[in-house]
DNA sequence: TTCTTGATCGGT
DNA sequence: CCGATCAAGAAT
């Protein structure tokens, strides 16, 4: 189980939350994995995107997304559920939305849905802005053979983006049963 | 310093 | 449909 190099996550934030479909999300606690097959994905494009964190400017919390690709972005959203990113650079991210559990999950532990997902792999705030190519959080070539076959579609909980709202940066292999269930 | 608001989820 | 629950940003 191989990191991926930091610059395998930068460029394009819509080409980049495509292509880590079918990419392992490993979190690594006291030295055993805990880790999911990446199955869904949105794209935050950058501070243009009104969907975006970035779209505010670069605050305390922002500026994560601003630094270099391949860093962990994650935040509190409704006081109680973390969300997972992949800072892509200029402002842009990837949501990670939900895995297919692979290691170190208990089985019924559900991973469909970015709070859902979080919570399984015991991923917490103090891993902000930590690079994704090494322990304790990284991302990994799947070991799936089979490649994902990918849907767009709108991004989820993010209606008051007006125009931005309805553009199809969500992604997902329809193959999968561990999709999110707003909009399978 | 206080006020408001969520990139959600689980229970009615 | 509704309420939980809290950090960050905005307003004061």
């Amino acid at each position: 189980m191989k990191p991926l190099p930091l610059s395998f996550h930068s460029g394009d934030a819509v080409k980049v939350a495509k292509s880590l479909l079918g990419m392992d999300l490993v979190h690594v606690v006291r030295g055993r994995a805990r880790a999911g097959r990446i199955v869904e994905t949105e794209a935050y494009v950058g501070p243009h995107d009104l969907a975006c964190h970035s779209s505010k400017g670069r605050t305390q919390r922002t500026e994560v997304m601003f630094g270099p690709a391949g860093h962990a972005y994650l935040f509190l959203v409704y006081g109680l559920h973390l969300c997972v990113n992949v800072v892509v650079g200029d402002g842009a991210a990837v949501l990670i939305r939900a895995i297919e559990p692979r290691e170190g999950i208990p089985e019924g532990v559900r991973t469909d849905g970015p709070g859902r997902l979080t919570r399984a792999l015991g991923l917490s705030l103090s891993l902000n802005a930590l690079p994704l190519n090494q322990p304790p959080l990284f991302i990994a070539r799947g070991e799936s053979v089979t490649p994902p076959h990918i849907t767009a579609s709108p991004r989820i909980g993010v209606d008051y983006a007006g125009e931005w709202a309805q553009k199809p940066f969500r992604f997902h292999d329809r193959r999968s049963s561990f999709v999110s269930h707003a909009g399978r």
